[in-house]
DNA sequence: CGCACCCTTGAAATTACTCAAGTTCAGTGG
DNA sequence: CCACTGAACTTGAGTAATTTCAAGGGTGCG
């Protein structure tokens, strides 16, 4: 089990009144006095794919903010399955839940390099605390993270795996459905669609012999949208 | 499809001061003063299963907080099909999208007969803006919904129809374990776990046959925690 | 009584899982 | 430069689980 802290590489102390994407960010209402509240250091960090934010049952001591990557939220069970509940991107802000209870629920995994800034759990208690603009932001990441949750369950974890594949794939190009899409390894996609990896194997296989997706190079395929959102509905 | 408002029967204007469950509802923490910004009417409901509190995409005017009973929140897909994505018991505060968003995003839908309180958006806004003792609750419910959530991706929507009906029990009867617990329709169930809805009813039957649960009457079942347990993880 | 609704059960068809070989490919060391 | 190794992926064949389709109970109610 890695450390998050061996994999992470200092880029240095964010200056979030000059963040180049505020407007995504848990800070993007934020006035100029609200800053003067942020008492302790916001850290920006690098971590490398297989690294960890966070591991489940870890103290909660920050949230942290993604600027760029990817990662994957896991959960285990007790028979030691493991299950993929979430996907963050740039914008969303992994370990909410250290401002209500103490302990991360799940173990923050970095699937592409990422970019995050660490926010001390004191400070979002703080600016909470005094401001409502912080307020606002916070409910729409909680808001985010019920619909994902949501979603997840009725559109991943329902069908068949020929269709739920698809809906992943549909999800994931859906920002830019002209860019060829990075698919994750087999035992992610398992683990994301409830499946085994031999048949998200065969499933992804299937899909680029009937041009459902096209291959543009290693684990990266360009989505057939008509095609897919076929697939995400029929029989 | 019915409207809430026909099968709802009005009980009388909640006085929140003096109800019954404060300590459980989200209104826990208030202070007397607080109540003084209470400006609207908050009118307590009683609904009869098959009702519903709303239905997703109706204009989002209100929260409701759940005092008795049993909501099943439901979400469609495309192709019409519908899955269960959370239970809503006592406490528990239905509707909390609309606090950020305007639209319900699913149907409540009564599984057992309900008393809720009906408490308007601007109630909510107007409360949260001036004290912080609500946003504590609000977090919190957000918290509970997000956990929800991910448990029933990770525990109700993994492994096979016999593990996951195991571990459904489980939750129900997870607060009075020696009580016996009401199971719900096959279809509903079906609709929880991700499987047909004879696939529910062969697993039902086969518990009784092998006496995780021992029938106590009509669609009424007390659990076996040490069986039920064992069947969660078995392969 | 007969209809409607829900639940149950059976048998065939389908889908996904399991287990077991192969394959590919990048990294390593002779 | 080339075999060697490990990890991830692919593929096949048999098996198990679930779905599908269809028919048969049971119960409440007009």
């Amino acid at each position: 089990m890695r450390n998050s802290q061996i994999e992470a590489a200092w880029k240095g102390i964010a200056e979030c009144r000059k963040c180049g994407i505020r407007d995504l960010v848990l800070f993007a209402d934020l006035t100029e006095p609200d800053f003067k509240l942020v008492h302790l250091p916001i850290d920006e960090l690098q971590f490398q794919p297989g690294s960890s934010l966070y591991e489940a049952g870890d103290e909660g001591r920050a949230v942290f903010t993604i600027r760029s990557g990817l990662v994957k939220l896991v959960q285990y069970l007790p028979d030691g399955t493991q299950r993929i509940v979430r996907l963050l991107r740039p914008g969303a802000v992994a370990g909410l839940e250290v401002l209500v209870g103490s302990a991360y629920e799940h173990a923050a995994i970095i699937l592409q390099e990422v970019a995050a800034c660490r926010i001390p759990r004191e400070v979002v208690e703080r600016l909470n605390h005094a401001t409502p603009r912080l307020h606002r932001q916070l409910m729409q990441r909680w808001h985010q993270s019920v619909r994902q949750a949501d979603e997840w369950l009725t559109e991943l974890s329902t069908g068949s795996a020929r269709q739920r594949l698809a809906r992943l794939l549909l999800q994931l190009c859906a920002d830019h459905p002209d860019r060829p899409v990075r698919v994750f390894s087999r035992e992610d996609l398992g683990a994301m669609l409830g499946i085994t990896m031999e048949t998200a194997s065969r499933t992804v296989a299937e899909f680029k012999r009937s041009g459902l997706v096209a291959e543009k190079g290693p684990n990266l395929v360009l989505c057939n949208l008509p095609a897919l959102r076929k697939a995400a509905l029929a029989e």
